[in-house]
DNA sequence: AACTATTTATAAGA
DNA sequence: TTCTTATAAATAGTT
């Protein structure tokens, strides 16, 4: 796709890894935004730059509580121009956090009562943060999805698909 | 890209916007799949079909822990295989989730003790902890917003997304 | 950032 | 659904 045909391996050169990444995830959010028009569908992507710098893409947009919600307790500017910490913070936070779920969790006897609760409750940083954990024990439905996604590509080829 | 140029906009035929669907996903997926090759770089994708059956990518798995869950837990790859009509049955798999992850967690040792210091910090430290946590929503937003699909999916059927 | 020679994705058809 | 192929679109290397 370009004057030369090029392997699917890591490009060594930082600099043009940067480029390459630029070029293709602009690429990529356009092909994924034709997606979910075309077909009507909602979409979702999240990818870390070489740089370790955060991209999301999703349609349609959050909506507003969700938007809401990622105002009051982030600054979602921030969340795309902020370079993010190294992958051993990233996972000594996650340890942390699934630590923090599971005590949630176990606190929780009733979690679709409180969870009315909290959406009604009064903006405590505390309160939100236990919304943030309890959304983020949903999303442990993605990591699923994602590792039974790799489960069905290991039944084709993964790596260095041919066109 | 194909023998005319399209409008990008809503498939009318329900058959051709599925064909449209499997093809374009596949595409896009395999670009992912390059970008991350190519840059080193973490990605996830995920999205809905016009029929509502989820489909997702990730490169690399996000954690061993979600694997562990799967192995665990091996109908919740009904998730992925079953087309999920109902909110019923979504509920049910995140039920199911999140007693997985309880679960877990609790056999976890190193991470209760990582629990007790995060709950008995000062205020300073749980500051600094609060802060920590919600750069760890940013690094995981796909998260958040995969919840938030989910939320959508649950209130209105997927037709007829404008952009 | 732009350009453009090529490669790649895909719309329509079978 | 799968394949074929003419054509549109993405992009690798270059300026």
């Amino acid at each position: 796709m370009g004057r030369r045909k090029i392997e699917i391996a890591m490009v060594k050169k930082p600099e043009a890894r940067q480029v390459t990444f630029s070029k293709r995830r602009m690429g990529l959010f356009k092909k994924a935004n034709e997606l979910a028009i075309l077909c009507g569908t909602k979409i979702v992507i999240v990818v870390f730059s070489p740089g370790n710098k955060p991209y999301s893409f999703g349609h349609p947009s959050v909506d507003a509580i969700a938007s809401k919600f990622l105002q009051q307790e982030l600054d979602l500017n921030d969340v795309l121009e902020t370079p993010s910490s190294n992958i051993e913070d990233l996972n000594q936070q996650h340890e942390k956090v699934m630590a923090d779920i599971a005590e949630a969790e176990k606190e929780d006897k009733a979690n679709e009562e409180m969870l009315k609760e909290y959406k009604s409750a009064s903006p405590k940083e505390w309160k939100d943060s236990l919304m943030e954990l309890k959304n983020m024990v949903k999303s442990r439905l993605c990591d699923l999805d994602i590792s039974d996604s790799m489960m069905l590509l290991a039944k084709e080829p993964v790596v260095g698909i041919k066109n």
